[in-house]
DNA sequence: CTTGACATCGTACCCAGGTACAGGGTTGAT
DNA sequence: ATCAACCCTGTACCTGGGTACGATGTCAAG
């Protein structure tokens, strides 16, 4: 699979994946003779993992490290438990925090603004502490 | 209460303050005689609120529509259910995917990554086709 | 009635995360 | 062997979301 390619399925520019690469979140692919790249299917799932990561809040840095966590040699395991330890811990917390959003929309969608000058509870929704 | 308290109280820079009205966020508080802005307690979970949504993925200017929800002129209130029912399935979209995610850092924590060689599931996480 | 800690404004700068462009090489169908 | 449609590199630019800087104004305490 060439560069286009691979850009095409993953949805994004071919300047994301060169830019990727740089980063070192994508990894230097074999190149042919020519010095063209080839893909594996791999890359594309890669590069939409970022993508949905980033969707979620999660910056280019933080999908590297949770990228990192997929193949860890097995001498290096207990740092690696540590960090996904911290990664679930941050997961939790923004899955909390959405939930208690999506509440408050429910709220409002279905009782709340009812009559048009009730105080709606979105701005209470985010405001428990987190973790950190 | 003047702009450092507020800025103190949200955790952010002053500057942040004047840029989240500039962009309509924060809607201009009064000023006293001599100009100086005084903002109500408002204003400092409206700030908190904005920096939680950006944690969570959304961009300033959904974080805006979704305080736009809060109150609303009832004549408006059609189009308003179209929104905040959009915003609920893009909310579910990410607590899904997030759920996914901290569910395949947890199989990994506990059996996954037990011998240093197997496929892990970070990147199959992610993988279903959100809501659009 | 001055000093220090606040505020104002405008403008310019910064970083993350891309995106575009110029100038060239490769490949494969015609 | 030529042409379109791809690829390469390097560098420069753009947007979102702030942040800093400079010049000034205000207000409370001493």
């Amino acid at each position: 699979m060439q560069t286009g390619e691979v850009a095409a399925r993953a949805g994004v520019n071919i300047q994301t994946l060169r830019y990727y690469e740089r980063r070192g979140l994508l990894g230097r692919p074999p190149r042919t003779a020519s010095g063209h790249r080839r893909y594996s299917d791999d890359a594309v799932r890669i590069v939409r993992f970022v993508k949905r990561a980033q969707e979620l809040g999660f910056t280019l840095d933080e999908a590297e490290q949770l990228l990192r966590l997929r193949r860890v040699s097995a001498s290096r395991r207990a740092s690696v438990r540590a960090l996904a330890t911290a990664k679930v811990a941050d997961i939790d917390t923004k899955i909390q925090q959405l939930t208690a959003m999506r509440a408050a929309l429910d709220g409002m969608l279905s009782a709340c603004c009812g009559d048009g000058a009730l105080e709606c509870p979105i701005l209470e929704a985010l405001e428990q502490d987190g973790h950190g």
